[in-house]
RNA sequence: GCAGGGGUGGGAGAGUGGCUAAUUCCAGCGGACUGUAAAUCCGCCGCCUUACGGCUACGCAGGUUCGAAUCCUGCCCCCUGCACCA
């Protein structure tokens, strides 16, 4: 295995915890275990709520990818158990009770996006639903003995809403302890969670030193900002980067970042080995290296780990053709058209506008071209094979209907 | 069940009889500027209509009124607390 200080080096890169001690608990504790020269079982859980993973869900699955390539064994942990819950306290947050076919289906798609990033060969895949769900009535008040309220009104999350007056449901302290039970069930070395789960993964600690066992080593990870570079990425606020965005997407994307992101995607989401991370830092910060270079690698590198080379090349030329140099580009999508068309009707049908009234605005604030000339008149007709184009960056190319 | 608080455009949140398609903010869109952005500035931001104009909209259904998001009646739903829980 890789040199303790190496892996060291990589494995506590882009990590952030609450408060400096538990830093450098979690840091010695890793080091002990990696002194042991064995292969560590790590594993991360995720909610298979949701099922079109982001950017911000990658971040736990580098750090996974990063312990597989030195060799550890990854286990990918699907809550499909809590799923089947469902959170009733949140209803309006996307935690409907799922049924076991949804859960399968989401668990199904959510692995292979998961395997854009994590070696698919290597890695575990599990479901708490397996242990969770054979737990008795008994086993969870045992379960409950070992916490106390105190301990979770600490929490600042249920703190400041206890002191609003909020509503606050007795499940919601158990998703802690499901997750803490799935720790001590797993016996696996090191847990990798977001910051936000610190509570939850610290709360694993607890039972597996109850248990007598040698409590787990947890990495948390920041939350990463979206595309606005200031709000959390998440679906709701629409800022995010989605896995399954096509490359040119993906690249454009993160070409849109504000620079104060430059070098916390650059530590998060790509590939980069820390010593490859501090290069960029230090020559955004001499100078040498011009913001927009940096971002440009950074899109390629994204881009790249997500699809290919090849993809990611493909995906900066079209960047650099269509929105830097303001080119029409060779491909774009087709439209199909029986004969002549009102322009309304054809950008509404294509998605361009939602409704006639758009199309007037659009026109009458100069955001449409015909052929690279501008329509002044939203009234014209269009036919097969004119190209138009809206706004920076939207094309249509309209074809003779096929059929 | 009781008490209180609410349901307004994608979100937040004003508005308590006409001046309100509905203040404002955020998001979104377009333009300018740029390094693609961000920041900033300008414009747009319900639907139909070339236009005039029309239509639909403030939880739902009725009603009062020349006129209602705003008043009345009934209903539905949400939130919080209390009560109940064999």
């Amino acid at each position: 295995m890789a040199p303790v200080e190496a892996q060291m080096r990589v494995l506590m890169s882009g990590t952030e915890f609450g408060d400096a001690d538990t830093a450098r608990t979690m840091e010695r504790e890793l080091v002990e275990r990696l002194e042991e020269d064995r292969p560590l079982r790590i594993y991360c859980g995720y909610d298979p709520t949701s099922v079109d993973l982001h950017l911000g869900h990658t971040l736990t699955m580098r750090k996974l990818r990063q312990f597989q390539d030195f060799g550890h064994e990854v286990t990918f942990l699907i809550g499909n158990f809590t799923g089947l819950v469902g959170d009733p306290s949140d209803k309006n947050h996307e935690r409907p009770m799922l049924t076991p076919e949804q859960l399968a289906e989401n668990a199904t798609t959510y692995t292979q996006q998961a395997f854009r990033v994590l070696d698919g060969e290597s890695t575990t895949v599990r479901y708490n639903a397996d242990w969770l769900g054979r737990l008795g009535f008994a086993d969870v008040l045992r379960l409950c003995s070992k916490f106390t309220v105190a301990q979770f009104l600490k929490r600042e999350n249920f703190a400041r809403r206890y002191e609003r007056g909020d509503a606050i449901h007795l499940n919601e302290f158990m998703y802690a302890l499901m997750q803490a039970y799935d720790a001590l069930h797993l016996d696996t070395d090191v847990q990798v969670g977001g910051t936000d789960q610190l509570f939850n993964l610290m709360a694993g600690r607890t039972l597996q030193q109850d248990a007598g066992k040698r409590p787990q080593v947890v990495l948390t990870l920041p939350i990463l900002v979206g595309t606005d570079g200031h709000a959390r990425m998440s679906k709701s606020t629409g800022n995010t980067i989605g896995i399954d965005d096509s490359p040119s997407d993906i690249y454009g994307k993160v070409m849109s970042l504000p620079d104060s992101a430059i070098v916390d995607y650059f530590t998060l989401v790509t590939p980069l080995a820390p010593d490859e991370v501090d290069a960029v830092r230090t020559a955004l910060d001499g100078g040498t290296l011009r913001p927009m270079e940096a971002k440009k690698r950074l899109a390629w590198e994204v881009t790249a780990s997500l699809y290919s080379a090849e993809e990611a090349a493909a995906a900066q030329a079209y960047f650099e053709s269509t929105i830097q140099r303001r080119e029409t580009p060779e491909e774009m999508p087709e439209h199909p058209l029986d004969g002549r068309a009102a322009l309304t009707r054809v950008l509404t049908e294509a998605g361009l506008a939602t409704s006639n009234g758009e199309v007037r605005r659009l026109v009458a604030q100069g955001a449409v071209a015909l052929n690279g000339e501008p329509v002044e008149d939203f009234t014209i007709e269009v036919a097969p094979g004119d190209e138009i184009r809206v706004g920076r960056h939207r094309f249509l190319r309209l074809v003779e209907d096929a059929r």
